[in-house]
DNA sequence: AGCACGCCGACT
DNA sequence: GTCGGCGTGCTC
């Protein structure tokens, strides 16, 4: 075996799909090929577990304990840049590169080879008889073209009987055929887009980093100026090179619009990759990237570890989503990965947002990233002019939460006949439920957080764990009757109070919990036809949606999220405050947005109010300077769990005396964290503060090998770069 | 991640 | 006495 040139000897590294901290050592067994990325199964205590040809054998274990590869699927070896992926994030997030390793072999039904499909073809003999449905079968099949027996079924309208039927007249031969591929390859000059003048530039702009080299752009541009036009153009480049394009989108359940727009585009679907589809549909998929039939896909972040042996391009659309960060399993941020994969592959990253992160502004600023402006909206809409409105000084009725000037301006709105929409990022009928009588605060038993109310389902439920029970009537702790009070708003008491004092609009709640993906969608549809005067909505409505005749936006609680202990907060808010406001006055009509705030001098409200998203940048950029935050330092948070507190309490502080001591790296903690208790246990946090050029995941791996270790139900997490102090 | 092993409480 | 709960440790 060891004479044919690039071959590995008959001992190699594989690394399992399971939790382990290196590749184990297999024997190749005598007619078996294998190299560096070739998918294999291999035995592992007593099962078959699927893994991947790592290179050398690096340990030396016990040869005589070896055993052997049990089978070597048909499949295009992982591309280098990918395993070197799945390295670089193993180390970077602290993760085992086992447990890396299965996001990239997450469709275990995609190594097996596809089975064939039957087809048909005619054989020239005419049938005895002929009927209508056999005719209509017949047609199709003229000029000896093929058929797959689905698609043949589909096209004539006919039943597989009829088919049959001809199968056994001898009018048509079966054969079985390779499956034909999931999509279609896209056509790059299907239906090329006129770009305005400034959409022109800004391809120009990213053309000028080099095809085949490594090189990332910020499209930074505004809502509705089209930067998904220019992203497709570049995308079309990619394609027309011969390589594959990735795209990213944090929210692909709604984005069947997004799939359409590409569709049109290319003249052809993309390969996709989310959570909403079957296994076989996945597998396709997976298989279709790996044998490099799939030429553009749209997923979602774990789209990212698929495994592509051309990768020319990602596109991460609405690249400051907080949804681009997995939080659980490998805690890895989609955008910072999608750089690093395209540095091993030599490909080229844009990242597309009306209100770019923190991270990349920076990044753009400093030259690492191109920094790509669309300044212009479509159709000459003018930005929506937004006003405060202090809640300190006209405050809304006791019992409301729409103060009068907003009320007002709704009133107008409806008049004109338009839309209005009514923002409030909290689910839910109000926040938190309490007794009168005894004081009593429905608290969720797993969580320290209180328990939501829904009265639309008539619950109290818990916004962490999933926790719910019938809302009581009687208060449980004193049993006194009709004493349950609702205390703060969420989106439902919105309504409810809306559903009073606007009686003659036609008005619709949006929010997650709402209905399922295909519902809201319906609702979504039915806003854009008009059928609704007042929306009222979650985070779900700041969302890319097209609303035509929307032109006011109120902004219920503009400061909820801006005063937490959280170097995000500022960020967070400004992004959803001008994403929900931008969606004032998309076409013709000037929009106005209304924000009720209590803080109106805060940076972010005044940035908002100015319109000046450059000031906003500016205070922020200069507050993380001065306060050595990302992404001028690094952050790294460890928290400690366990089923009771003191004992997590007790590691933490155990594990900060063993703490290496390092030049520059400030260490605060241990404290509770916000939320001190989910799903019944306690956390307490430790957070690592380092500069920029400090390799704070080396320092933390180290920290921990050396610290105390876990027993029991002690756990620690790592989150290298954190987004939330949750 | 699984899965077996082993230790402790609860029950036929 | 045995069943079964879950904490612990190992996997080439």
């Amino acid at each position: 075996m060891q004479d044919h040139p690039g071959e590995l000897p008959d001992i190699v590294a594989v690394m399992v799909g399971v939790s382990v901290e290196g590749p184990y050592s297999y024997r190749v067994p005598p007619g078996m090929q294998v190299v560096r990325g070739s998918i294999v199964a291999v035995p592992l205590v007593g099962r078959l577990t699927l893994g991947v040809v790592w290179g050398e054998p690096r340990d030396n274990f016990a040869h005589n304990r070896l055993k052997d590869i049990a089978q070597a699927f048909e499949l295009s070896p992982l591309s280098e840049e990918l395993l070197k992926t799945v390295d670089w994030v193993s180390r970077y997030t602290l993760s085992p590169p086992g447990l890396v390793l299965r996001s990239v072999l997450r469709s275990s039904e995609a190594l097996e080879p596809e089975r064939p499909v039957t087809a048909f073809r005619r054989t020239g003999l005419e049938p005895e008889k002929l009927t209508a449905a056999r005719v209509r079968v017949l047609d199709l099949l003229l000029d000896g073209e093929t058929w797959a027996k689905a698609a043949l079924v589909g096209a004539s309208g006919v039943s597989a009987s009829v088919i049959d039927g001809l199968e056994k007249a001898g009018a048509i031969e079966r054969l079985e055929i390779p499956p034909p591929p999931i999509v279609l390859p896209p056509d790059p000059d299907a239906a090329a887009p006129t770009l305005s003048p400034e959409q022109a530039g800004a391809l120009d702009q990213i053309r000028e980093i080099d095809a085949g080299h490594f090189g990332v752009a910020l499209l930074d541009g505004v809502t509705g100026g089209g930067k998904t036009e220019v992203f497709f153009e570049a995308v079309a480049d990619t394609l027309r090179a011969g390589r594959q394009a990735l795209i990213l989108l944090p929210e692909i359940a709604l984005s069947s619009t997004f799939i359409a727009r590409f569709a049109r585009r290319f003249g052809t679907r993309p390969g996709e990759w989310h959570s909403d589809m079957t296994p076989v549909q996945r597998a396709r998929t997976w298989r279709g990237v790996s044998n490099g039939t799939v030429r553009a896909v749209v997923g979602a972040r774990s789209a990212l570890f698929l495994p592509f042996h051309e990768l020319g391009m990602i596109v991460l659309d609405e690249e400051h989503d907080g949804a681009f960060k997995q939080s659980d399993g490998v805690n890895y941020h989609a955008r910072d990965m999608a750089v690093v994969r395209a540095r091993f592959a030599e490909a080229r990253v844009i990242l597309s947002s009306a209100t770019p992160s923190v991270e990349s502004r920076n990044n753009a600023n400093q030259g690492r990233y191109k920094h790509v402006l669309l300044t212009s909206r479509f159709a000459e809409a003018a930005l929506p002019d937004i006003s405060p409105i202090d809640m300190r000084e006209e405050p809304p009725e006791k019992g409301q939460w729409i103060a009068p000037r907003l009320a007002r301006e709704i009133f107008a709105t409806l008049d004109r006949g338009e839309q209005a929409l009514l923002f409030l990022n909290r689910r839910g009928y109000a926040p938190l439920t309490l007794c009168k009588s005894c004081g009593h605060q429905y608290q969720c038993p797993d969580c320290s957080a209180w328990l939501v109310e829904h009265r639309f389902r008539g619950v109290l439920m818990c916004h962490h764990c999933g926790f719910e029970q019938r809302t009581p009537t009687t208060c449980s702790a004193c049993g006194a009757e009709d004493s349950l009070i609702p205390i703060g708003p969420g989106i439902e008491r919105v309504a409810e109070e809306a559903a009073a004092r606007f009686p003659g609009a036609r008005m619709v709640i949006l929010s997650s919990d709402m209905g399922s993906h295909t519902q809201l969608r319906e609702r979504f549809a039915e806003i854009e036809r008009g059928a609704y005067d007042l929306i009222i909505g979650t985070q779900l409505v700041a969302k890319g949606h097209h609303f035509e005749k929307l032109s006011l936006v109120g902004v219920l609680d503009a400061d909820l999220g801006l005063d937490r202990g959280d170097p995000r907060a500022a960020e967070r808010t400004f992004q959803i405050l001008t994403q929900v406001t931008g969606r004032a006055g998309r076409a013709s009509r000037a929009g106005k947005a209304f924000l009720q705030t209590y803080h109106p001098t805060h940076p972010v409200i005044q940035a908002m109010i100015k319109g000046d998203r450059e000031a906003f940048y500016a205070h922020e950029l200069a507050a993380r300077e001065a306060g050595g935050l990302p992404p001028f330092g690094r952050l790294a948070a460890l928290i400690v769990s366990a089923n009771e507190h003191d004992p997590a309490f007790e590691f933490a502080r155990r594990l900060l005396s063993a703490e290496p001591m390092a030049e520059g790296l400030k260490l605060f903690g241990p404290a509770d964290a916000p939320i001190s208790m989910i799903r019944g246990r306690h956390r307490v946090r430790l957070l690592a503060q380092s500069g920029k050029d400090f390799d704070l995941s080396g320092y933390v791996r180290f920290w921990l090998e050396q610290g105390p270790k876990t027993s029991g139900n002690l756990r620690v997490q790592v989150d290298i770069d954190p987004q939330s102090f949750l």
